[in-house]
RNA sequence: GGGGGCAUGGCGGAACCGGUAGACGCAGCGGACUUAAAAUCCGCAGGCCGCAAGGCUGUGGGGGUUCAAGUCCCCCUGCCCCCA
């Protein structure tokens, strides 16, 4: 009697049922067995599950079921990146604890997460924010300052208004904006913790080259932004009115010492410390004034190449040691004290922010190197800043660039002026945050014994709840005063816990780590556990950590890996980036205005609900802002998580962008249908797996007899399946929108085949559909596999291998082409040489038709494949 | 400005190492079933010419290599990303 596909009563009894039997338990018998560890960018928990955490989930997921299926042990883990401002926005806004809102949050998307069907070991479940999580976040920190990578320093630094803390480099996006909020950074001069992921700078460079399963432009993008670049350091003298030294000198890096004949002035970063001594008195007031104003920039207005550079002379002088000559000193904005020596060489022939800066104060601009063939360089435009041969430049003019900054470092080291030195664009880690919710930084400030770590005993620095936030000022922390005042650990002394926490990026530099052993109580992990499970084999997420998360988590592994803690130093073998999932959007183009698609009438001729205007119709990233969303929730509501997966994995490769469409997901809906009917159909029929030898579904009772030409086709049909799925699905690259299209052929030749099959050659069919498309829809292939009969679970099935016997076909269409051009197509036997394939060719009816009975002067064969007779 | 990527039917996308371009799906069209519709099933489908057989043409544009180019090389155009 057939029954209707229905996938809400499938599913969650299912679900119920793997939970019951602990199927996705990560195993740990059988040291031997391979094993396999695919981990997605854990989430922050919002409480709300969007398409793209789906579309990431079910990724791996399809990775993990297909690795089980392959007789890997596998580690598939979850947990929440659950520190952060949105939950003490909350408690702000709405008088809510911030970590009781961000639990109910983590139980909510839980619940949501759980309807997707993923196979996730919910034992080894983590929250950053919890006590015995962060616990050994403290300890790993302590572990750096231990090595002398956590240090305290006072520095100008990113200071964000709106979110009122202080930010990192990398958490700075092009704009000057912060990540988060959007807001334009400030400078603000404070005492931060940094750690020094600079001493690392050249392995976290180096090593990019061994990580060949990430994709390309990763690797180039982290590589841009550590900015390698090998120059020197060259120091110019100051010299009084009178033109004698002072002692003082001036250190400059440059990349371009080969133009150092060029330089017309130095400048010095407004806050470089030699500022305030370099000053001539009757610039004092001027020179203080200015550095105050360049102080509310952001880098980014400072150093643009497009914007306009302001600056302000000394009135002091320094001397090339080059060639004597007396330079004037400047500060300017668009030199920063944090980057190189925090001063350069000014050569406006040769730089273009140099030159911008020279055109507005009307310093000279001296030409010292010339384009390779030419005299000349004309300067309309801007600055020369490729390489060229020198001139004006003494005893080095004639030599191109390349030679002449070698000799030109040599000279210089040789008279102790200066020396090559390799500079990089990465930045020391600032780490501190003066916000609540997050990890206390585990060390107490002493008068007398300075700062001192927290005992290891006394971990976790708890973070006390239940406060009240006024979202103004300090942090609340720094206002408790029971909480900050504390004996100093060492010499017992009054003292005061640091009331900054951790960037939540700490947090997530290390959870990889701690799910391969959870719930370890004397460290963060085993090493033994980690060596077993790690490297990741498998990183699912989104392109948008390519620097920010990557690497750090890269430089943790690193440092770990010289502590002792581990034996690897690169956390993720593989890496897929997951496109975004995008929705169409409706603009009114003159407002600006998104309407939301309910609202636009007829979908073929949009019109704004309130003035009838005409609407820009695009796809666009899902967000609320842009009433665009689907929610996951409604989807599965109505057409299962099996649908939703597969429509997912069908519409797009992974790493591609993905067009929400309705349209399409019904399709996948009917293709699980069709797999349904078909599937109830045979049960009707009465067959059963049972009768297939146990616990493979992929060699039949194959070589008994001969076959009839609907079992023939029928096998070649579910081998090539077989086959097709295996190769899509290969190790790294996952092309699951043809893998899911190879289960549409195969269920189509199914369809018109089966009936007329045989029972054996028809159950192995059965058996291989639903164990190929078990990672996909795990519901739908679980509840027809017990429907046929099956044993076991379907995913504690082996992989099926593809029989070559069963891909065998005696004829091949072979492909006649005359000159290249495709005219027609001869049956031909499968294994002719290519002898007799010419002479097939040359017989044929095409050849005649196209050759006017001349022989072809040269005539190609590819055996298997077409004949191109050449006339 | 520098670096990287992409461009294939009405749409999303296939095409191994150069070997039948457009798999699979969506939308569309025709038919069967139905009182009707939905669902389902069968079929058609890049464009142009043709009643048809068939022919010509076609992977952003131009050139090249090759028996053969979506695929390799050079130039151009457009879009996207990263860094400035």
């Amino acid at each position: 009697m057939a029954v209707r596909y229905a996938p809400a009563e499938i599913e969650s009894r299912w679900q119920a049922h793997w939970q019951a039997e602990s199927l996705d338990s990560t195993p740990i018998d059988d040291p031997e067995r391979d094993t396999f560890y695919a981990l997605s960018m854990f989430p922050y928990p919002s409480g709300t599950l969007h398409m793209g955490h789906v579309r990431n989930y079910v990724i791996t997921d399809v990775i993990a079921r297909l690795q089980r299926l392959r007789g890997r042990h596998v580690l598939q883990p979850m947990g929440w990146d659950a520190f952060g401002l949105p939950a003490e926005n909350a408690a702000i806004e709405r008088g809510v604890d911030p970590g009781d809102w961000t639990e109910r949050n983590i139980d909510q998307m839980r619940r949501q997460l759980q309807r997707l069907g993923l196979s996730i070991d919910w034992d080894r479940e983590l929250a950053t924010c919890h006590p015995d999580y962060y616990r050994w976040t403290q300890w790993l920190f302590l572990q750096f300052l231990e090595a002398g990578l956590a240090y305290r320093k006072e520095a100008s630094v990113n200071w964000d208004p709106v979110d009122q803390t202080v930010l990192a480099n990398e958490q700075v996006d092009s704009d000057g904006r912060s990540w988060r909020s959007g807001a334009i950074v400030e400078k603000r001069k404070l005492c931060q913790w940094f750690l020094r992921i600079t001493a690392y700078a050249d392995a976290l460079l180096d090593d990019l080259d061994q990580l060949d399963g990430w994709p390309e432009r990763v690797r180039t993008m982290q590589a841009n932004w550590i900015g390698r670049s090998v120059g020197a350091e060259l120091a110019f003298p100051v010299i009084d009115p009178a033109g004698q030294p002072t002692g003082a000198s001036i250190t400059v890096f440059t990349t371009r010492p080969d133009t150092v004949y060029g330089v017309s002035y130095l400048v010095l970063a407004p806050d470089h410390p030699l500022v305030a001594s370099l000053t001539a008195d009757d610039q004092q007031d001027t020179v203080q004034a200015f550095g105050a104003a360049v102080n509310r920039q952001s880098d980014q207005e400072r150093t643009a190449e497009d914007k306009p550079k302001r600056g302000v002379p000394l009135g002091t002088f320094g001397r090339n040691p080059f060639n004597g000559e007396r330079i004037p000193l400047w500060i300017a904005d668009y030199v920063l004290a944090e980057y190189g020596s925090g001063a350069v060489m000014g050569v406006p022939a040769h730089d273009q922010r140099d030159f911008v800066f020279a055109r507005q104060y009307e310093l000279p601009v001296r030409q010292v190197i010339v384009p390779e063939g030419a005299d000349e360089h004309a300067y309309e435009g801007g600055a020369w800043t490729e390489p060229g041969v020198l001139i004006h430049s003494g005893p080095f003019d004639g030599l191109p660039s390349g030679q002449a900054k070698q000799a030109i470092v040599a000279l210089a080291e040789r008279e102790g002026w200066g020396k090559e030195r390799v500079q990089f664009r990465l930045r020391d880690w600032l780490i501190s945050r003066q916000r609540y919710w997050g990890c206390p930084i585990p060390v107490i400030h002493c008068d007398s014994c300075g700062v001192v770590p927290v005992p290891d005993a006394q971990l976790p620095v708890e973070l006390p709840r239940h406060l009240a936030f006024s979202g103004k000022g300090a942090s609340p922390l720094a206002q408790l005063s029971d909480w900050v005042n504390v004996p100093c650990p060492s010499c017992g002394q009054p003292a005061r816990r640091e009331t900054d926490t951790m960037d939540t990026f700490i947090c997530s530099s290390w959870y990889y780590l701690r799910f391969s052993d959870p719930h370890n109580t004397a460290l963060p992990f085993s090493r033994e556990e980690a060596d077993r499970w790690l490297p990741v084999d498998q990183y699912v997420g989104g392109i948008e950590h390519a620097i920010l998360h990557l690497l750090y988590s890269r430089f943790f592994t690193k440092v770990l890996r010289d502590r002792g803690l581990l034996s690897f130093d690169e956390p993720f073998r593989r890496l897929l980036t997951q496109g975004m999932v995008q929705a169409l959007t409706y603009k009114n183009p003159r407002s600006g205005q998104y309407i939301a698609p309910a609202e636009v009438g007829d979908p073929a001729d949009p019109r704004d609900p309130i003035n009838g205007e005409r609407l820009e119709v695009f796809f666009e990233k899902m967000s609320k802002s842009k009433h665009n969303g689907v929610e996951p929730g409604v989807v599965i509501d109505r057409y299962g998580a099996d649908t939703a997966r597969m429509f997912i994995l069908f519409k797009a490769p992974p790493e591609k962008d993905l067009e929400w469409d309705d349209a399409d997901v019904e399709g996948q809906y009917r293709f699980l249908q069709r797999i349904w009917r078909l599937v109830d159909g045979a049960v009707g029929r009465g067959l059963n797996l049972a009768g297939l030898p146990p616990g493979n579904a992929g060699e039949p009772d194959s070589g008994s007899g001969a076959l009839s030409a609907a079992d023939q086709e029928l096998r070649r049909a579910a081998h090539t399946a077989i086959a097709a799925i295996s190769d899509d699905l290969a190790d790294g690259h996952y092309q699951f929108n043809t893998a899911v299209a190879e289960l549409m052929k195969l269920s189509n030749v199914m369809g018109s085949l089966v009936e007329a099959a045989s029972e054996p050659v028809a159950l192995e069919a059965f058996g291989i559909l639903l164990v190929l498309l078990s990672p996909f829809a795990p519901h739908l292939a679980e509840e027809l596999w017990q429907r046929l009969g099956g044993k076991a679970s379907v995913h504690r099935q082996a992989w099926p291998s593809a029989d070559a016997a069963a891909l065998v076909q005696a004829t091949i269409p072979l492909v006649i082409q005359v000159k290249g051009k495709v005219r027609g197509n001869l049956e031909v036997p499968a294994d002719a040489d290519a002898a007799t394939l010419e002479q097939l060719a040359l017989g044929s009816e095409i050849a005649r038709k196209w050759l006017d009975g001349q022989p072809p002067r040269r005539v190609i064969v590819v055996p298997g494949k077409l004949v191109n007779l050449v006339p």
